[in-house]
DNA sequence: TGTACTGTAATAAAAATTAATACAGTTAAA
DNA sequence: TTTAACTGTATTAATTTTTATTACAGTACA
C-alpha cells in the first residue's frame, strides 16, 4: 500500500509489487482481491494492467487496511486444539478469551485510525 | 493461569494442565519456564509436585502474563522474507513498521492492564 | 495476433508448530 | 530404601500452516 501510495497514477503489476516484498506474485494477487473488496484499490486486467489506489491516500487510514487484511479472525487466536469441555476452565476459556480478543482488536484499530496512508507514505 | 488461580493452594501437574488445554504436557512445561521467569508462578519438583501461582491473582494483571508469553517479539510480525533493499519502500518498510508494531503492543498492554487474573478467574 | 497482464485453482515445497519419546534429577511416601 | 510421580530439558518425528510454483482461462493493449 505504501508503494501504491507513492505512485498513485501508475498501474503497478503484481510482479513489481512481489519483487518489493520479495514474495510470490500469486500471493500478491490474492491480497489484491482482499483490498479490492474494501474498495481501497482498483485493478486493471490485460497488458499494461496492474493495481492502483482507488482513493486518495489521505482518505485511507491504516486501520482500514488492517481491518481488511485481518479479516474476520482476531489478531490473537485460540489454540487449534479444542480445550477439554470436562474441565471447569476448558469449558469456558474460549468464550472468555473471545471477549478479550475483540477488545484487543478494537484497541489496535483505534490506534491505527491515528495515521493515514498518506502520512505513512511520507516516511519513505 | 485461570486454572492455577482457581486452585491457588494446590500444586497442579503439567499433565493436568495439559489435559485442560488438550495439548502436550511438554509444551506446558516449557511455558511454565517462561511464567516462572517473571515470578508469576512457582514450581515444585518430585512426587506431588507441580506449579501454582507465586502471588495473589489480585496482583497479577493480564498484561503481566501477556508480556511474558509474547516475549520480545511483536504481536504483528514481519514477512519472513527480506524485503527488496533496492526498492524505495522495501528498503525502509521494516523500520517503519517496527514503530507501528511497538505502538500496537503498547496499546494491547494498556488494555490488558485493566483486568486482573482474579477478575478473569471469576468468570469461570 | 502476440504480449503482458489479472484472477483463480491446484499442487508442491518449505517453514513453523506441536507431539512424542527419552531420560536425568527431585521429592514424597509406602 | 526403594518405588512412584513429578519437573526440566533435549532431540526427533509428525502435523499443520504458510508460501511458492505451475498452470491456464480471460482481458486489454499495440
Amino acid at each position: 500500500m505504501a508503494l501504491l501510495a507513492l505512485y498513485p497514477e501508475e498501474w503497478l503489476s503484481s510482479k513489481i509489487i512481489a519483487s518489493s516484498l520479495n514474495i510470490n506474485a500469486v500471493l500478491v494477487r490474492k491480497e489484491i482481491a482482499v483490498l479490492k473488496s474494501g474498495d481501497l484499490i482498483e485493478s486493471k486486467e490485460g497488458k499494461n494492467g496492474g493495481v492502483r489506489l482507488h482513493k486518495s491516500a489521505k482518505k485511507i487510514y491504516l486501520s482500514d487496511i488492517f481491518k481488511l487484511v485481518k479479516g474476520k479472525d482476531n489478531v490473537l487466536s485460540f489454540s487449534s486444539n479444542e480445550p477439554n469441555p470436562a474441565c471447569r476452565v476448558g469449558k469456558k476459556i474460549n468464550k472468555n478469551l473471545t471477549s478479550i480478543m475483540n477488545t484487543i482488536d478494537s484497541s489496535i484499530i483505534n490506534e491505527l485510525k491515528k495515521q493515514t496512508l498518506e502520512e505513512f507514505k511520507n516516511k519513505f
